[in-house]
RNA sequence: UCCUCGGUAGCUCAAUCGGCAGAGCGUUCGGCUGUUAACCGAAGUGUUGUAGGUUCGAGUCCUGCCCGAGGAGCCA
């Protein structure tokens, strides 16, 4: 008897096959009784019935709680009324753990707190499986793209002496004396790596102290960041925009019968991340909204109202360009023709799901760099490595960050994004 | 850190003006051959977050504290 995932289970019809999994839920009507098994791939029904199914095999049936784990020999059979479009015949059970304490998760409405008290059982539930599912297609799009691409994977340290932005609170730890953070980007570092091996990039997790209490944050989260030599600032936003698309329509190819479950308008989905996508400068934005009636005056950073509106206005990922220097960080390169602001984008989400990508092109002259820093208030020392990369075959570069949870929300249409990584890390979450 | 709302059975919630602590789900038992969060019948389930206060009487009103949710700020 072959071994088969519940996947392809439409491949199988009318071949004998033995499911590894656990019981979802059962119903049971006398002398019927459905059982929902899941092994991680879908769900499926199996049914039983008194007159045809061998009589321990049924008994046994029986005593099955939610969430043992069983395996199931039996035949596929063909089923409109399955959602799936097939079912199983269910010709015998071995039951490897028969749960005897109740599942602390039921299949009806609970509490956030409950449920993230329960994550790591919780994640076998509803829509919790296909999510999952999507952030690994996620995963996979990102390494997939920028490998057709060309870009080298490459990495860059968690464990940080400097901070990059200086702005934004770190998580300080104790590095066998001396004071060490949790990195906060790992930009600094690809800034350096693409200008030994010209286009790089990174999935890596990401540190931030904030006190931030919103469902688009959390305090551990993943970023995929590339850094590529020889890019300027067009070329960073087009390089940006097709990612997106990519992803997207890589989720779709992929994962399409997932996102049916969670009910997300697939074809929105696809019109969302036709190319281009528009651009905006920052000037034009804050008189766009102003024009709306939001109050905000140019030299301002845009408060959650602002991204809805914008995201609201265009109906897709709009980047908003030529930020002010005021707002943003040292490195980044200013505009030759207005140098009050920098050739930086944030990629801003539709249906309101905040910054997807922030980006720049980056200083490229030692000088200008120094005075930067100086600017910022930030000590030169700790930065001299990176002065160094402007000191050594400085050339023009341009790069990018994405925040993964934040793309797997808008993708999946789920409203919070702790839902999208198997364990969150949030101001108050530290378990499980 | 700030603002708003909340904490009652294992879970989700109700409890009118301050007057006997309730229901659904889950659980257990019984019934049912096509259920999709199955359904029908029966049974058990309580330190009302916590510490005080007001009152003949507090789940309900007042104060402090704890915890949570949503949002702000900051950001991806």
């Amino acid at each position: 008897m072959q071994i088969a995932y519940i996947k392809e289970l439409p491949t199988k019809i009318g071949e004998q096959v033995t499911l590894r999994g656990w019981l979802y839920n059962k119903r049971s009507s006398g002398k019927i009784q459905f059982l929902q098994i899941r092994d991680g791939t879908g769900v499926v029904q199996g049914v039983l019935t008194a007159n045809r199914s061998a009589p321990e095999v049924f008994q046994s049936a029986q005593a099955l709680t939610q969430e043992s784990s069983l395996v199931v020999h039996g035949i596929v059979r063909q089923d409109n009324r399955a959602p799936s479009g097939c079912e199983i015949d269910i010709t015998s059970i071995d039951v490897v753990h028969l749960n005897s304490e109740q599942f602390p998760i039921e299949l009806k409405q609970q509490t956030p707190q409950y449920l993230m008290d329960h994550r790591h059982l919780w994640i076998r539930t509803g829509k919790q499986v296909p999510i999952l599912r999507i952030r690994d297609a996620v995963m996979h799009a990102i390494r997939q793209f920028f490998y057709e691409y060309g870009f080298i994977a490459t990495e860059a340290p968690i464990l940080v002496g400097t901070a990059v932005e200086g702005t934004t609170t770190l998580f300080k730890i104790d590095y066998f004396g001396q004071p060490a953070y949790l990195s906060q980007s790992g930009q600094l570092y690809l800034e350096a790596t693409a200008m030994a091996l010209g286009r790089v990039y990174w999935i890596g997790p990401i540190f931030r102290a904030e006190k931030s209490k919103t469902r688009k944050h959390l305090t551990e989260f993943w970023m995929a960041e590339a850094e590529m030599a020889y890019y300027d600032h067009n070329d960073n936003l087009t390089l940006q925009q097709e990612l997106i698309n990519y992803i997207v329509n890589r989720v779709i190819d992929e994962r399409e019968q997932e996102l049916m479950m969670l009910g997300r308008d697939i074809d929105l989905l696809r019109a969302e991340v036709t190319l281009p996508f528009p651009r905006i400068t920052y000037q034009a934005a804050i008189e766009l909204l102003r024009k709306k009636g939001l109050e905000i005056s140019f030299g301002d950073d845009f408060g959650a109202p602002h991204e809805e509106e914008l995201s609201n206005h265009f109906g897709k990922p709009v980047f908003v360009e030529l930020l002010p220097k005021s707002i943003k960080p040292f490195y980044m390169k200013r505009d030759p023709s207005d140098p009050i602001c920098v050739l930086a984008a944030d990629l801003i989400g539709p249906e309101g799901y905040g910054e997807l990508i922030g980006g720049s092109q980056r200083v490229d002259s030692l000088d200008e760099l120094k005075s930067q820093l100086a600017e910022e208030n930030l000590p030169a020392e700790p930065y001299e490595w990176y002065l160094d990369l402007r000191r050594y075959g400085s050339v023009p570069h341009s790069g990018f960050g994405l925040g993964v949870e934040r793309t797997i929300a808008w993708i999946c249409g789920i409203r919070h994004i702790r839902a999208t990584i198997p364990f969150a890390r949030q101001i108050n979450r530290l378990y499980p």
